[in-house]
RNA sequence: GGCGACGUGGCCGAGUGGUUUAGGCAACGGCCUGCAAAGCCGUGUACAUGAGUUCGAUUCUCAUCGUCGCCUCCA
Protein backbone atom coordinates (compact mmCIF):
# COMPACT_ATOMS: atom_id res chain seq x y z
CA UNK A 1 0.00 0.00 0.00
CA UNK A 2 0.79 3.62 -0.53
CA UNK A 3 2.77 5.56 1.19
CA UNK A 4 3.38 9.47 1.51
CA UNK A 5 5.06 12.01 3.24
CA UNK A 6 2.36 13.83 5.20
CA UNK A 7 2.89 17.15 6.30
CA UNK A 8 0.78 17.62 9.01
CA UNK A 9 2.53 14.75 11.02
CA UNK A 10 6.17 15.29 9.34
CA UNK A 11 6.24 11.72 8.36
CA UNK A 12 5.92 9.46 5.80
CA UNK A 13 2.78 7.12 6.79
CA UNK A 14 0.72 5.11 5.04
CA UNK A 15 -2.32 6.58 3.05
CA UNK A 16 -5.24 5.32 4.70
CA UNK A 17 -8.49 5.38 2.64
CA UNK A 18 -11.96 6.14 3.60
CA UNK A 19 -13.67 3.28 1.51
CA UNK A 20 -11.45 0.18 0.43
CA UNK A 21 -10.70 0.31 -3.25
CA UNK A 22 -11.63 4.13 -3.56
CA UNK A 23 -9.65 7.10 -3.56
CA UNK A 24 -10.83 10.75 -2.90
CA UNK A 25 -8.09 13.51 -3.40
CA UNK A 26 -8.25 17.25 -3.64
CA UNK A 27 -5.74 18.91 -5.89
CA UNK A 28 -5.54 23.03 -5.36
CA UNK A 29 -5.61 24.19 -8.98
CA UNK A 30 -4.92 27.21 -11.14
CA UNK A 31 -6.48 30.59 -10.80
CA UNK A 32 -6.95 31.75 -14.20
CA UNK A 33 -5.12 35.25 -14.99
CA UNK A 34 -2.85 34.05 -17.26
CA UNK A 35 -0.69 31.37 -18.76
CA UNK A 36 0.31 28.32 -16.44
CA UNK A 37 4.07 28.45 -15.62
CA UNK A 38 6.62 25.73 -14.92
CA UNK A 39 5.63 25.58 -11.29
CA UNK A 40 1.90 24.80 -12.69
CA UNK A 41 3.38 22.17 -14.99
CA UNK A 42 5.45 20.63 -12.04
CA UNK A 43 2.24 20.35 -9.72
CA UNK A 44 -0.03 18.75 -12.13
CA UNK A 45 2.28 16.12 -13.29
CA UNK A 46 3.29 14.91 -9.93
CA UNK A 47 0.01 14.23 -9.05
CA UNK A 48 -0.95 13.34 -12.45
CA UNK A 49 1.72 10.37 -11.86
CA UNK A 50 0.09 9.88 -8.25
CA UNK A 51 -3.38 9.35 -9.92
CA UNK A 52 -2.25 6.94 -12.55
CA UNK A 53 -0.32 4.98 -9.91
CA UNK A 54 -3.01 4.55 -7.91
CA UNK A 55 -5.28 3.68 -10.81
CA UNK A 56 -2.98 0.87 -11.61
CA UNK A 57 -2.98 -0.86 -8.23
CA UNK A 58 -6.74 -1.18 -8.92
CA UNK A 59 -8.23 1.37 -7.14
CA UNK A 60 -11.18 3.95 -8.20
CA UNK A 61 -9.79 7.32 -8.21
CA UNK A 62 -12.04 10.60 -7.56
CA UNK A 63 -10.19 13.48 -8.05
CA UNK A 64 -11.41 16.98 -7.94
CA UNK A 65 -9.37 20.20 -8.88
CA UNK A 66 -10.74 23.71 -8.82
CA UNK A 67 -10.09 26.21 -11.31
CA UNK A 68 -10.51 29.57 -9.06
CA UNK A 69 -11.94 32.08 -11.58
CA UNK A 70 -12.55 34.75 -9.43
CA UNK A 71 -9.79 36.56 -7.28
CA UNK A 72 -8.02 40.11 -7.07
CA UNK A 73 -5.20 39.26 -9.59
CA UNK A 74 -8.24 38.50 -12.31
CA UNK A 75 -10.08 41.63 -11.39
CA UNK A 76 -6.67 43.62 -11.94
CA UNK A 77 -5.89 42.63 -15.09
CA UNK A 78 -9.80 42.69 -16.22
CA UNK A 79 -9.54 46.25 -15.02
CA UNK A 80 -6.68 47.36 -16.67
CA UNK A 81 -7.34 45.61 -19.70
CA UNK A 82 -10.64 47.04 -19.43
CA UNK A 83 -11.90 43.88 -20.68
CA UNK A 84 -14.66 41.84 -19.08
CA UNK A 85 -13.26 39.04 -16.26
CA UNK A 86 -15.09 36.08 -17.82
CA UNK A 87 -13.06 36.86 -21.06
CA UNK A 88 -9.74 36.54 -18.96
CA UNK A 89 -11.13 33.21 -17.15
CA UNK A 90 -12.20 31.64 -19.86
CA UNK A 91 -9.46 32.10 -22.03
CA UNK A 92 -6.88 30.94 -19.43
CA UNK A 93 -8.56 28.09 -18.45
CA UNK A 94 -9.02 26.91 -22.37
CA UNK A 95 -5.47 28.00 -22.42
CA UNK A 96 -4.51 25.88 -19.27
CA UNK A 97 -6.88 22.82 -20.20
CA UNK A 98 -4.42 23.19 -23.67
CA UNK A 99 -1.29 22.85 -22.07
CA UNK A 100 -2.34 19.83 -19.58
CA UNK A 101 -3.25 17.95 -22.70
CA UNK A 102 -0.01 18.71 -24.28
CA UNK A 103 1.79 16.94 -21.36
CA UNK A 104 -0.66 14.29 -21.05
CA UNK A 105 -2.38 15.63 -17.89
CA UNK A 106 -5.27 13.17 -17.33
CA UNK A 107 -8.49 15.08 -16.77
CA UNK A 108 -9.39 15.43 -13.24
CA UNK A 109 -12.84 13.96 -12.61
CA UNK A 110 -14.25 16.81 -11.11
CA UNK A 111 -12.94 20.40 -12.05
CA UNK A 112 -15.45 22.77 -10.15
CA UNK A 113 -14.91 26.32 -10.62
CA UNK A 114 -15.02 29.11 -7.60
CA UNK A 115 -18.19 30.77 -9.27
CA UNK A 116 -20.24 28.41 -9.09
CA UNK A 117 -19.96 27.97 -5.29
CA UNK A 118 -20.36 31.52 -4.64
CA UNK A 119 -24.16 30.44 -2.58
CA UNK A 120 -21.87 27.85 -0.54
CA UNK A 121 -19.47 30.17 0.33
CA UNK A 122 -21.58 32.66 1.50
CA UNK A 123 -23.76 30.26 3.94
CA UNK A 124 -20.49 29.17 4.97
CA UNK A 125 -19.47 32.21 5.98
CA UNK A 126 -22.49 32.82 7.16
CA UNK A 127 -22.31 29.33 10.04
CA UNK A 128 -18.44 30.51 10.66
CA UNK A 129 -20.13 34.19 11.95
CA UNK A 130 -22.73 32.51 13.59
CA UNK A 131 -20.66 30.26 15.66
CA UNK A 132 -17.75 33.43 16.33
CA UNK A 133 -15.01 32.15 14.51
CA UNK A 134 -15.24 35.23 11.91
CA UNK A 135 -16.46 38.67 12.39
CA UNK A 136 -17.37 41.60 9.93
CA UNK A 137 -15.19 44.59 9.53
CA UNK A 138 -15.60 48.06 7.29
CA UNK A 139 -14.00 46.23 4.32
CA UNK A 140 -15.10 42.15 4.84
CA UNK A 141 -15.33 39.16 6.91
CA UNK A 142 -12.60 38.02 8.33
CA UNK A 143 -12.07 34.62 10.02
CA UNK A 144 -10.25 34.39 13.88
CA UNK A 145 -7.47 32.37 13.75
CA UNK A 146 -7.74 32.60 17.30
CA UNK A 147 -10.58 30.90 17.74
CA UNK A 148 -9.27 27.65 15.79
CA UNK A 149 -7.35 25.75 18.60
CA UNK A 150 -4.84 23.95 16.36
CA UNK A 151 -3.86 26.61 13.74
CA UNK A 152 -0.39 26.28 12.77
CA UNK A 153 -0.58 22.68 12.18
CA UNK A 154 1.05 22.43 8.78
CA UNK A 155 2.77 25.61 8.92
CA UNK A 156 4.69 23.75 12.28
CA UNK A 157 4.52 26.72 13.87
CA UNK A 158 2.45 28.94 15.90
CA UNK A 159 0.42 32.02 15.29
CA UNK A 160 2.47 34.10 17.99
CA UNK A 161 6.52 32.63 16.40
CA UNK A 162 4.78 33.59 13.06
CA UNK A 163 3.89 37.20 13.83
CA UNK A 164 7.03 37.63 15.91
CA UNK A 165 9.00 37.96 12.69
CA UNK A 166 9.21 38.69 9.19
CA UNK A 167 7.26 41.84 10.13
CA UNK A 168 7.90 43.97 6.94
CA UNK A 169 5.33 42.88 5.15
CA UNK A 170 1.87 44.50 4.52
CA UNK A 171 -1.02 43.15 5.97
CA UNK A 172 -3.71 43.03 4.53
CA UNK A 173 -6.71 44.51 6.23
CA UNK A 174 -4.82 45.43 8.73
CA UNK A 175 -6.74 48.17 10.82
CA UNK A 176 -10.19 46.33 11.36
CA UNK A 177 -8.75 42.50 11.86
CA UNK A 178 -8.52 41.28 15.76
CA UNK A 179 -5.05 39.60 14.89
CA UNK A 180 -2.83 40.04 12.18
CA UNK A 181 -3.26 36.54 10.49
CA UNK A 182 -6.83 36.87 10.10
CA UNK A 183 -7.72 36.07 7.01
CA UNK A 184 -10.60 37.54 4.85
CA UNK A 185 -13.53 35.25 4.04
CA UNK A 186 -15.88 37.81 1.88
CA UNK A 187 -14.08 41.30 0.47
CA UNK A 188 -16.87 44.30 0.15
CA UNK A 189 -17.23 45.96 -3.02
CA UNK A 190 -15.89 49.44 -3.18
CA UNK A 191 -18.55 50.17 -5.54
CA UNK A 192 -21.49 48.93 -7.82
CA UNK A 193 -20.28 45.60 -9.76
CA UNK A 194 -18.61 46.58 -13.54
CA UNK A 195 -18.12 44.34 -16.30
CA UNK A 196 -14.38 44.19 -14.84
CA UNK A 197 -15.20 44.18 -10.66
CA UNK A 198 -18.22 41.65 -10.20
CA UNK A 199 -19.82 41.55 -6.89
CA UNK A 200 -22.15 39.21 -5.43
CA UNK A 201 -24.63 39.99 -2.54
CA UNK A 202 -24.02 38.41 0.66
CA UNK A 203 -26.06 39.23 3.80
CA UNK A 204 -22.99 41.41 4.85
CA UNK A 205 -23.05 43.64 1.65
CA UNK A 206 -22.04 42.94 -1.81
CA UNK A 207 -18.56 41.74 -2.11
CA UNK A 208 -16.95 38.56 -3.44
CA UNK A 209 -15.04 35.69 -1.83
CA UNK A 210 -11.73 35.77 0.22
CA UNK A 211 -8.52 33.59 -1.64
CA UNK A 212 -9.62 30.27 1.03
CA UNK A 213 -13.36 29.49 1.15
CA UNK A 214 -13.48 27.90 -1.89
CA UNK A 215 -11.42 24.44 -1.59
CA UNK A 216 -12.84 24.02 1.64
CA UNK A 217 -16.65 24.73 0.09
CA UNK A 218 -15.72 22.34 -2.76
CA UNK A 219 -13.75 19.54 -1.62
CA UNK A 220 -16.48 18.87 0.98
CA UNK A 221 -18.95 19.04 -1.10
CA UNK A 222 -17.56 16.83 -3.51
CA UNK A 223 -15.54 14.81 -1.73
CA UNK A 224 -17.68 14.62 1.81
CA UNK A 225 -15.62 14.80 5.02
CA UNK A 226 -12.27 13.23 5.83
CA UNK A 227 -11.65 12.85 2.08
CA UNK A 228 -7.89 10.95 1.85
CA UNK A 229 -5.54 13.04 0.51
CA UNK A 230 -5.37 17.21 0.17
CA UNK A 231 -2.27 18.14 -2.80
CA UNK A 232 -0.94 21.22 -3.68
CA UNK A 233 2.39 22.62 -4.00
CA UNK A 234 4.69 23.62 -1.10
CA UNK A 235 3.81 27.35 -1.20
CA UNK A 236 0.14 26.49 -0.52
CA UNK A 237 1.34 24.79 2.57
CA UNK A 238 0.64 28.31 4.62
CA UNK A 239 -1.28 30.10 3.85
CA UNK A 240 -3.69 28.80 2.28
CA UNK A 241 -4.21 25.08 2.86
CA UNK A 242 -3.79 26.05 6.84
CA UNK A 243 -6.49 28.40 6.23
CA UNK A 244 -8.88 25.85 4.54
CA UNK A 245 -8.71 23.69 7.06
CA UNK A 246 -8.88 26.40 9.84
CA UNK A 247 -12.23 27.14 8.39
CA UNK A 248 -12.97 23.24 8.02
CA UNK A 249 -11.89 22.72 11.76
CA UNK A 250 -14.29 25.53 12.83
CA UNK A 251 -17.03 23.85 11.13
CA UNK A 252 -16.97 21.11 13.12
CA UNK A 253 -15.68 19.12 9.97
CA UNK A 254 -13.40 16.45 9.57
CA UNK A 255 -10.79 17.18 7.00
CA UNK A 256 -8.36 15.89 5.11
CA UNK A 257 -6.79 13.03 5.69
CA UNK A 258 -3.73 13.17 4.58
CA UNK A 259 -1.27 16.18 3.23
CA UNK A 260 0.78 15.79 -0.02
CA UNK A 261 3.05 18.68 -1.06
CA UNK A 262 5.56 19.02 -3.98
CA UNK A 263 8.50 21.00 -4.36
CA UNK A 264 9.80 24.22 -6.15
CA UNK A 265 10.69 24.37 -9.46
CA UNK A 266 13.57 26.47 -9.15
CA UNK A 267 15.83 28.33 -11.42
CA UNK A 268 19.46 27.65 -12.28
CA UNK A 269 20.45 29.59 -9.50
CA UNK A 270 18.21 27.29 -7.29
CA UNK A 271 15.95 30.62 -6.80
CA UNK A 272 12.36 29.55 -6.76
CA UNK A 273 10.54 30.13 -9.74
CA UNK A 274 7.38 32.07 -9.20
CA UNK A 275 5.39 34.66 -10.99
CA UNK A 276 5.95 37.55 -8.32
CA UNK A 277 9.92 37.46 -9.07
CA UNK A 278 9.10 37.89 -12.97
CA UNK A 279 12.06 35.52 -13.88
CA UNK A 280 9.32 32.51 -15.19
CA UNK A 281 9.27 30.23 -17.84
CA UNK A 282 6.16 29.72 -19.01
CA UNK A 283 5.21 25.88 -19.54
CA UNK A 284 3.93 26.70 -23.26
CA UNK A 285 7.02 27.83 -24.19
CA UNK A 286 8.87 24.59 -22.99
CA UNK A 287 6.16 22.07 -24.53
CA UNK A 288 6.05 24.66 -27.89
CA UNK A 289 9.82 23.91 -27.86
CA UNK A 290 11.09 20.69 -26.66
CA UNK A 291 9.18 17.47 -26.75
CA UNK A 292 6.44 17.86 -23.76
CA UNK A 293 7.41 14.44 -22.49
CA UNK A 294 10.95 15.69 -21.57
CA UNK A 295 9.18 17.63 -18.38
CA UNK A 296 7.56 14.55 -16.79
CA UNK A 297 10.96 12.63 -17.67
CA UNK A 298 13.18 15.56 -15.86
CA UNK A 299 10.09 14.91 -12.84
CA UNK A 300 10.17 11.37 -13.04
CA UNK A 301 14.37 11.48 -12.32
CA UNK A 302 14.03 13.37 -9.03
CA UNK A 303 11.70 13.51 -6.10
CA UNK A 304 8.58 15.29 -6.10
CA UNK A 305 9.24 16.60 -2.67
CA UNK A 306 13.10 18.09 -3.76
CA UNK A 307 13.33 21.26 -5.47
CA UNK A 308 14.03 20.87 -9.11
CA UNK A 309 15.94 22.63 -11.72
CA UNK A 310 14.83 22.82 -15.24
CA UNK A 311 18.05 23.85 -17.69
CA UNK A 312 18.47 23.39 -20.92
CA UNK A 313 21.08 20.70 -19.93
CA UNK A 314 17.91 18.76 -18.00
CA UNK A 315 15.78 19.10 -20.82
CA UNK A 316 17.87 18.31 -23.15
CA UNK A 317 19.28 14.43 -21.40
CA UNK A 318 15.49 14.01 -20.88
CA UNK A 319 14.84 14.18 -24.82
CA UNK A 320 18.17 12.08 -25.21
CA UNK A 321 16.67 9.50 -22.60
CA UNK A 322 13.32 9.36 -24.26
CA UNK A 323 14.28 8.67 -27.71
CA UNK A 324 16.61 5.73 -26.18
CA UNK A 325 12.98 4.92 -24.77
CA UNK A 326 11.17 5.20 -28.24
CA UNK A 327 13.82 3.32 -30.21
CA UNK A 328 13.38 0.65 -27.39
CA UNK A 329 9.36 0.59 -27.19
CA UNK A 330 9.40 0.27 -31.63
CA UNK A 331 11.34 -2.38 -31.55
CA UNK A 332 9.48 -4.33 -28.92
CA UNK A 333 5.85 -2.59 -29.40
CA UNK A 334 4.75 -6.57 -30.95
CA UNK A 335 6.66 -8.43 -28.55
CA UNK A 336 5.48 -6.57 -25.80
CA UNK A 337 1.73 -6.97 -26.59
CA UNK A 338 1.28 -10.92 -26.36
CA UNK A 339 3.38 -10.90 -23.14
CA UNK A 340 2.73 -11.26 -20.18
CA UNK A 341 4.86 -8.67 -17.87
CA UNK A 342 7.68 -9.66 -15.54
CA UNK A 343 6.04 -9.95 -12.40
CA UNK A 344 9.55 -9.28 -10.99
CA UNK A 345 10.15 -6.17 -12.45
CA UNK A 346 6.42 -4.67 -11.42
CA UNK A 347 7.05 -6.05 -7.96
CA UNK A 348 9.95 -3.91 -7.74
CA UNK A 349 7.93 -1.33 -9.05
CA UNK A 350 5.09 -1.23 -6.63
CA UNK A 351 8.05 -1.72 -4.13
CA UNK A 352 9.41 1.66 -5.05
CA UNK A 353 6.34 3.40 -5.96
CA UNK A 354 5.06 2.58 -2.43
CA UNK A 355 7.92 4.26 -0.67
CA UNK A 356 6.20 7.74 -1.03
CA UNK A 357 6.52 7.40 -4.56
CA UNK A 358 10.07 7.30 -5.41
CA UNK A 359 10.20 8.04 -9.38
CA UNK A 360 13.40 8.29 -9.62
CA UNK A 361 14.32 4.67 -8.19
CA UNK A 362 11.20 3.52 -10.12
CA UNK A 363 12.82 5.45 -13.57
CA UNK A 364 16.10 3.38 -12.88
CA UNK A 365 14.20 0.43 -12.76
CA UNK A 366 12.21 0.99 -15.85
CA UNK A 367 15.69 1.91 -17.90
CA UNK A 368 17.43 -1.32 -16.19
CA UNK A 369 14.77 -3.21 -17.37
CA UNK A 370 14.89 -1.77 -20.92
CA UNK A 371 18.26 -2.13 -20.74
CA UNK A 372 17.69 -6.29 -19.58
CA UNK A 373 15.10 -6.77 -22.30
CA UNK A 374 17.64 -5.07 -25.05
CA UNK A 375 19.94 -7.23 -24.05
CA UNK A 376 18.02 -10.52 -23.98
CA UNK A 377 16.35 -9.15 -27.80
CA UNK A 378 19.96 -9.22 -28.77
CA UNK A 379 21.00 -13.05 -27.45
CA UNK A 380 17.48 -14.06 -28.40
CA UNK A 381 16.46 -15.14 -25.41
CA UNK A 382 12.94 -15.80 -24.61
CA UNK A 383 13.02 -13.40 -21.67
CA UNK A 384 13.13 -9.83 -23.63
CA UNK A 385 9.25 -10.47 -24.09
CA UNK A 386 8.37 -10.80 -20.49
CA UNK A 387 10.97 -7.85 -19.92
CA UNK A 388 9.32 -5.55 -22.19
CA UNK A 389 6.07 -6.07 -21.37
CA UNK A 390 6.77 -4.50 -18.07
CA UNK A 391 8.85 -1.99 -19.54
CA UNK A 392 5.58 -0.68 -21.47
CA UNK A 393 3.78 -0.85 -18.19
CA UNK A 394 6.14 1.50 -16.29
CA UNK A 395 5.94 3.85 -19.08
CA UNK A 396 2.54 4.09 -19.47
CA UNK A 397 2.07 4.74 -15.35
CA UNK A 398 4.39 7.34 -15.79
CA UNK A 399 1.97 9.30 -18.07
CA UNK A 400 5.07 8.41 -20.56
CA UNK A 401 3.59 7.80 -24.31
CA UNK A 402 6.29 6.08 -25.99
CA UNK A 403 6.37 6.32 -29.87
CA UNK A 404 4.99 3.06 -31.33
CA UNK A 405 5.55 1.00 -34.40
CA UNK A 406 5.00 3.90 -37.31
CA UNK A 407 2.71 3.69 -40.05
CA UNK A 408 4.91 3.74 -43.03
CA UNK A 409 3.89 5.26 -46.52
CA UNK A 410 4.35 3.42 -49.62
CA UNK A 411 6.87 6.22 -51.04
CA UNK A 412 8.97 5.56 -47.66
CA UNK A 413 8.88 1.81 -48.14
CA UNK A 414 9.99 1.65 -51.43
CA UNK A 415 13.28 3.95 -50.52
CA UNK A 416 13.72 1.49 -47.97
CA UNK A 417 13.66 -1.65 -50.19
CA UNK A 418 15.89 0.01 -52.58
CA UNK A 419 18.35 0.83 -49.73
CA UNK A 420 18.19 -2.32 -48.48
CA UNK A 421 19.08 -3.55 -52.59
CA UNK A 422 21.35 -1.17 -52.94
CA UNK A 423 23.20 -2.14 -49.83
CA UNK A 424 22.79 -6.09 -50.92
CA UNK A 425 24.68 -5.23 -53.96
CA UNK A 426 27.45 -3.25 -51.66
CA UNK A 427 26.24 -0.51 -53.57
CA UNK A 428 27.11 1.67 -50.33
CA UNK A 429 27.01 5.26 -52.47
CA UNK A 430 23.33 4.82 -53.50
CA UNK A 431 22.23 3.23 -49.89
CA UNK A 432 23.88 6.41 -47.97
CA UNK A 433 21.99 8.61 -50.65
CA UNK A 434 18.76 7.05 -49.39
CA UNK A 435 19.45 6.98 -46.29
CA UNK A 436 20.23 10.66 -46.25
CA UNK A 437 16.94 11.36 -48.10
CA UNK A 438 14.52 9.26 -45.14
CA UNK A 439 16.00 11.16 -42.95
CA UNK A 440 15.38 14.09 -44.66
CA UNK A 441 12.00 13.16 -44.89
CA UNK A 442 11.98 13.28 -40.83
CA UNK A 443 12.21 9.22 -40.56
CA UNK A 444 14.77 7.78 -37.92
CA UNK A 445 16.44 4.87 -40.37
CA UNK A 446 17.78 1.80 -38.71
CA UNK A 447 19.55 -0.20 -41.22
CA UNK A 448 20.05 -3.54 -39.77
CA UNK A 449 21.53 -6.88 -41.04
CA UNK A 450 17.82 -7.75 -41.16
CA UNK A 451 16.98 -5.28 -43.37
CA UNK A 452 16.12 -1.30 -42.87
CA UNK A 453 13.57 -0.24 -39.84
CA UNK A 454 11.64 3.56 -40.03
CA UNK A 455 9.87 5.38 -37.51
CA UNK A 456 9.12 8.73 -36.63
C1' G B 1 13.89 36.98 14.45
C1' G B 2 10.91 31.99 14.13
C1' C B 3 10.35 27.35 11.38
C1' G B 4 12.29 24.20 7.60
C1' A B 5 15.18 22.12 3.43
C1' C B 6 19.71 21.36 1.11
C1' G B 7 25.28 21.16 -0.24
C1' U B 8 27.03 13.84 -3.94
C1' G B 9 31.60 12.16 -9.62
C1' G B 10 31.94 16.76 -16.16
C1' C B 11 26.31 18.00 -15.67
C1' C B 12 21.52 16.40 -13.55
C1' G B 13 19.95 13.44 -9.68
C1' A B 14 18.88 9.02 -6.08
C1' G B 15 20.63 6.46 -1.92
C1' U B 16 23.15 3.97 2.10
C1' G B 17 26.68 3.00 8.83
C1' G B 18 30.95 -1.45 6.16
C1' U B 19 31.12 -6.43 1.40
C1' U B 20 29.08 -5.87 -6.05
C1' U B 21 27.95 2.14 -2.86
C1' A B 22 21.09 3.99 -8.36
C1' G B 23 19.67 5.95 -12.88
C1' G B 24 19.85 9.63 -16.97
C1' C B 25 22.98 12.85 -20.04
C1' A B 26 27.99 13.72 -21.63
C1' A B 27 33.06 11.41 -22.31
C1' C B 28 36.37 7.34 -23.37
C1' G B 29 37.45 2.05 -24.90
C1' G B 30 35.33 -2.43 -27.03
C1' C B 31 31.53 -5.68 -29.67
C1' C B 32 28.13 -5.29 -33.72
C1' U B 33 27.89 -2.49 -38.74
C1' G B 34 30.22 -1.67 -45.55
C1' C B 35 29.99 3.06 -42.67
C1' A B 36 26.51 4.86 -39.46
C1' A B 37 22.22 4.49 -36.33
C1' A B 38 20.07 1.53 -32.58
C1' G B 39 21.70 -1.95 -29.06
C1' C B 40 25.11 -4.50 -25.80
C1' C B 41 29.78 -4.83 -22.69
C1' G B 42 33.39 -2.03 -19.98
C1' U B 43 35.79 2.60 -17.71
C1' G B 44 35.17 7.17 -13.96
C1' U B 45 38.02 5.59 -7.43
C1' A B 46 31.92 11.51 -5.85
C1' C B 47 29.71 12.60 -1.34
C1' A B 48 30.93 21.34 1.46
C1' U B 49 34.56 22.04 5.88
C1' G B 50 36.09 20.86 11.02
C1' A B 51 35.42 17.93 15.22
C1' G B 52 32.89 13.87 17.67
C1' U B 53 30.31 8.89 18.24
C1' U B 54 31.83 4.06 16.12
C1' C B 55 35.96 -1.47 14.95
C1' G B 56 34.28 1.43 10.56
C1' A B 57 30.66 7.61 8.25
C1' U B 58 29.28 10.16 2.39
C1' U B 59 25.32 8.11 5.63
C1' C B 60 24.54 9.48 12.97
C1' U B 61 25.79 14.03 16.46
C1' C B 62 27.67 19.00 17.06
C1' A B 63 29.87 23.25 15.00
C1' U B 64 31.35 26.24 10.74
C1' C B 65 30.72 28.02 5.82
C1' G B 66 27.42 28.30 1.70
C1' U B 67 22.58 28.00 -0.91
C1' C B 68 17.39 28.04 -0.77
C1' G B 69 12.19 28.05 1.04
C1' C B 70 7.91 29.50 4.32
C1' C B 71 6.34 33.21 8.11
C1' U B 72 -0.91 36.52 4.57
C1' C B 73 0.83 37.12 -4.39
C1' C B 74 2.38 32.15 -5.64
C1' A B 75 1.87 25.09 -8.14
Amino acid sequence: MLHLYDTATRSVRELALREPGKVSIYLCGPTVYGPPHLGHGRATLVYDILRRYLEWTGLDVRLVSNITDIEDKIIERALREDRPWQDITTKCEAVWWEAMDAVNFERPTDTPHATEYVDEMVEMIGELIASEHAYVTDDGVYMSVESVDDYGLLAHQSVDDMRSGGGDREVVGAAGKRHPADFVLWKFATGPATESDPSWPSPWGAGRPGWHSECVVMSLDLLGEGFDLHCGGQDLRFPHHENERAQAVALGKTFANHWMHNGFVVDAEGEKMSKSLGNVSNLLDLIELYDPRAYRMVLLQSHYRSPVKITQDNIDGAVKALAGLDAFAARTADLAAGAAPDAGVLADFGLAMDDDLDTPKATALLFDTVRRANAALDAGSGESARLAAAAHVIASTFGLELAVASEIDGEALALAQALDDARTAKDFATADALRVELQAAGWTVETTRDGTSLRR
